[in-house]
DNA sequence: GATAAATCTTGAAAATTTTCAGGCGTTGTC
DNA sequence: GACAACGCCTGAAAATTTTCAAGATTTATC
């Protein structure tokens, strides 16, 4: 055993060497800048880990990309997720470019434009999508060899996590148990109001529907097809209200739906929580913002962006580890916008339902 | 005029050859990478300029750094700053690098600890300085050759600003049409509350100042050193009623402080605007979540995303241009937290200062 | 103020990346 | 099915960047 011996370091040449290539074409594999035969691609990566050239070179700028899709501005809650994925970037010595990016899911991915920062593998090592996001500009990714770690909640359509990792935070069970939570205290007319063309719109009212199904009552859903979310918590209750329906609390899709909830009801005349309790979810600056502050599902976002570049990160440092799927837990936050039901209004729904 | 002369590239050789130097040592200097003593890497900058080499390579990152300093969140205010830089910078196929860092305006420059990031001006080249900021980064920064456009409202202790830009938002302006709305209206016991330690606090109590001044009345201000706006907020409009002086309208630092406002308000149980006008500062989406939505200062912030990098992106391509300083007007945004008073309600003021 | 240690700066040489032009396969046309 | 036009892939050569070691300068210590 040669302790000392100075192992002279593998050097491109001599990968070129060994897989019988010119160092030009190594130097382009390895640098991943430009299109190579997929076969000669690989002949040369095989060739250098069998030489054990140190694949992750000091001149690879350390910079991932934070994608921010489809949304016109950058909320609180993915502010609070870019925050998280950066402190755990930051901490390994790599930096975030943020990148937000619009494109239509029902282009076909050889087709997508994608940003010109996100073709050079020596600028962009790795890639958060998060966002709202389908499956053509996963591919088109991957296509790429970019390593990437999906948030998984707001995916429409097709979903394939072979070629990438994705997290989902649980929006379902919390509001699940958000539901749970008012029935709990004696309500039973709670409305789910959201819009399910979007896909966590969608995930938050299977989660409602779980628990009314449990408890055994009709679901009373109120899905309205419209983009802004104010609007649409506005109208949704408006129009429960105009048509008479009994309602004594309301599950909001997000906070800000909530706060276009409680703008309806007060245009009715109805407080909260005296007359109708109220829930969020995302637990955003919102919720605590309003008055009564709203009792919301808190999505720790803060991990969610620390989970998601703690994946990309080991995708990115290790070759040899697979794509996985992560679930992080909710919970529900109560503040002052849900009451318990009293013993007489409970003993009149009972009433009703006997009347009926 | 040989007009399809293909006029030859200019090259580092030639740079280096004209200049007397080693082409390691024009390199060195070009990608800006490396220390070169001063006199040399000026030889290198004027003897390329003479050649005509061009210096905005394709092989560039065209990455700049969005740095937020001294912030533990990225607010909604920040967030928007940085959506507009990134919007204008992605029109120039240029990226923006979210970067986070801590510092204190006490360590001299030559000893803050400056992110690795941005040592290299291969990957970052340039820089927009957010954030709460002082000159001890700005001289490192600005020691390491970058260029720099630098938010001026926030920056403590003393500024010059003869090696970067600085762009301005007219906070000083807008407390002062924002006071002289309030006066408009009637009000007269207008407290000015905020924590004057922070500099746009105090560069906002100085247009309350102005107002009152000029309407001759003698200004109110309630100057709290506490970091958490709500709290500052909820303490200072606390402590005007618990020491039961007259007061009809407040302005806010900010909208945050101005929530806090509320909620004392709401804990006296004084209403909104019936009771007491409020007027905030930054118009972010808490202002108009609040209810009764706040009257505030919109401050126009992709604009200033906008215009710094706009300054940054020509300082990059054009060694020739200087530093700027630039500030944009901002516009008060009147929802319902304000009332004029009523007549009986000024005459009411004249008879109590009559009385004194 | 002298001397040693540490750090910084530089050019030559080595390594890597990029350019350029030729080769090869593909597609489209007749 | 032949031929042309086009575009992609590759290696040789050119250009640039990085490494390495030596010389220069600064800092620390006595």
């Amino acid at each position: 055993m040669k302790k000392k011996a100075p192992k002279a370091k593998v050097k491109l040449q001599d990968v070129a060497r060994a897989a019988g290539l010119s160092n030009a074409t190594v130097s382009r594999v390895l640098s991943g800048s430009e299109r190579v035969r997929p076969n000669l691609h690989e002949r040369v990566i095989s060739t250098a880990l069998k030489l054990g050239l140190d694949l992750n070179r000091s001149n690879d700028s350390p910079i991932i990309a934070f994608l921010l899709c489809n949304r016109a501005v950058l909320h609180p809650f993915h502010s609070a997720v870019l925050v998280g994925a950066e402190a755990h970037c930051a901490a390994h010595d790599f930096g975030v470019l943020f990148l937000p990016m619009q494109y239509s899911p029902k282009v076909p991915w050889k087709e997508l434009h994608i940003p010109r920062l996100l073709q050079n593998r020596k600028i962009v090592r790795g890639v958060i999508a998060a966002g709202t996001n389908s499956q053509n500009l996963l591919d088109a990714l991957s296509d790429r060899g970019l390593p990437i770690v999906c948030l998984g909640n707001n995916i429409v359509g097709d979903w394939h996590s072979d070629k990438y990792s994705t997290v989902f935070f649980d929006d379902i069970g919390g509001a699940q148990e958000a539901t749970g939570y008012l029935l709990s205290m004696g309500h039973r007319e709670i409305w789910c109001i959201g819009n399910c063309q979007l896909p966590w719109f969608a995930r938050r009212q299977e989660g409602y529907r779980r628990a009314m199904d449990d408890a055994g009552f009709p679901p009373l859903v109120r899905d309205l097809n419209i983009d802004n979310s104010e609007d649409l918590g506005y109208l949704a209750t408006k129009s429960i209200l105009s048509e008479g329906r009994a309602i004594t609390a309301i599950l909001a899709g997000d906070d800000t739906t909530a706060r276009g909830a409680y703008r309806a009801l007060a245009d009715h005349g109805l407080k909260i929580p005296a007359d109708v309790s109220v829930i969020g979810v995302n637990d955003t600056i919102e919720a605590s913002a309003l008055v009564p502050p709203l009792t919301s599902v808190r999505v720790f976002t803060d991990q969610l962006g620390k989970q998601m570049a703690e994946l990309l990160l080991n995708q990115i440092s290790r070759l040899d580890v697979k794509p996985q799927v992560v679930t992080l837990p909710t919970r529900l936050i109560r503040r002052e916008s849900c009451r318990a039901l009293t013993q007489n209004e409970r003993a009149a729904f009972k009433e009703e339902v006997r009347a009926n």
